[in-house]
DNA sequence: TGCCAGGGTCTTT
DNA sequence: AAAGACCATGGC
């Protein structure tokens, strides 16, 4: 089945993100991804591919225990983003030059969420203050503990645990991950949200604003501002949420700006209330100015 | 080698 | 309110 976005959305430009990246949830080879993913207990396998049609993408399910199409092109959607409206974006990234030179060259990029709200939380302790590599090995080790995954043409697809899963493992079961106390302790804290329904999807949907939502998120020990704005960008999609303080944003802004050092939290703040709605996609694109 | 990495909490000034 | 210590370890 094909999908369409709303406006621009170039799957290349996309593959090429998702190849850099090491996320071990997903698997990137001659030009399609693949992922494995469990909904309601059923099972399904399924590749992303460029599309014939301009602005789409191609679903294909390679295994299905029942899922069906429908909450599989729905996953896709929330997945790649395709529902934002890119041009509207665009129309406001031609008032900042900034973005002149990124907006050209990763045309049709769009954000790729995290859906499950397990991941993004888990991926925003891990990530914290650690090179990208050895927090992606951390996610492995995490995720291969677990032992799920579909196996398609002698090739593993692994499957997030859900956070009743994480719940059984002690610290010490994490500190032999070399995942450090203080995140084991975090992760579990966070695991347990999920499960009583404090830091599920649903309820963090439920908050008609941004600034609520935020508030709430960095209430839980072990989300600070930066991982709270990480899981409201990616996973909740409201649009204002940038990673404040994030180390590859201040990378970025020295460089457009040509700072001599990396810019405070007051320079960054100025020209996070000047993007405004837009600062999440402006963020994205941020990061793609360090390459 | 030493600093940095897509930070956060807890303790001290 | 703001600044410092500490966490932990790999990458470059």
């Amino acid at each position: 089945m094909i999908l369409r976005a709303n406006g621009p959305f170039d799957f290349g430009v996309m593959y090429d993100f998702m190849e850099r990246q090491d996320d071990c949830l997903y698997q990137t080879r001659g030009g399609k991804v693949r992922r494995a993913e469990i909904f309601g207990g059923r099972r399904v396998l399924f590749e992303v591919s460029e599309s014939a049609e301009p602005d789409g993408l191609e679903v294909e399910i390679l295994h299905d225990e029942g899922a069906g199409e429908c909450v599989v092109s729905e996953y896709v959607a929330d997945w790649f983003d395709l529902d934002y409206d890119l041009e509207r974006f665009y129309a406001f990234a031609r008032r900042d030059g900034r973005f002149e030179a990124v907006t050209g060259e990763y045309y049709g990029f769009r954000m790729l969420a995290y859906v499950n709200v397990t991941d993004v939380l888990v991926w925003s302790i891990i990530g914290q203050q650690i090179n990208m590599k050895f927090a992606f090995e951390l996610k492995r080790r995490l995720v291969e503990y677990f032992g799920h995954f579909i196996e398609y043409e002698g090739e593993k697809y692994w499957i997030m645990p859900s956070a009743g899963e994480l719940l059984t493992l002690t610290v010490e079961d994490m500190r032999e991950m070399q995942i450090s106390r203080r995140k084991a302790e975090y992760i579990l804290n966070c695991a347990e949200g999920v499960e009583n329904g404090s830091l599920s999807k649903e309820y963090l949907q439920s908050f008609d604003s941004y600034s609520g939502a935020k508030t709430h998120l960095t209430g839980v020990r072990g989300i600070g501002p930066w991982s709270a704005n990480v899981v409201l960008m990616r996973t909740v999609k409201f649009r204002h949420a940038v990673p404040v303080g994030d180390a590859g944003l201040r990378n970025a802004l020295k460089i457009t700006d040509g700072l001599d050092g990396k810019p405070g939290a007051e320079y960054i703040e100025d020209i996070i209330s000047w993007w405004g709605q837009f600062g999440a996609y402006a963020t994205l694109y941020m990061w793609r100015v360090l390459g």
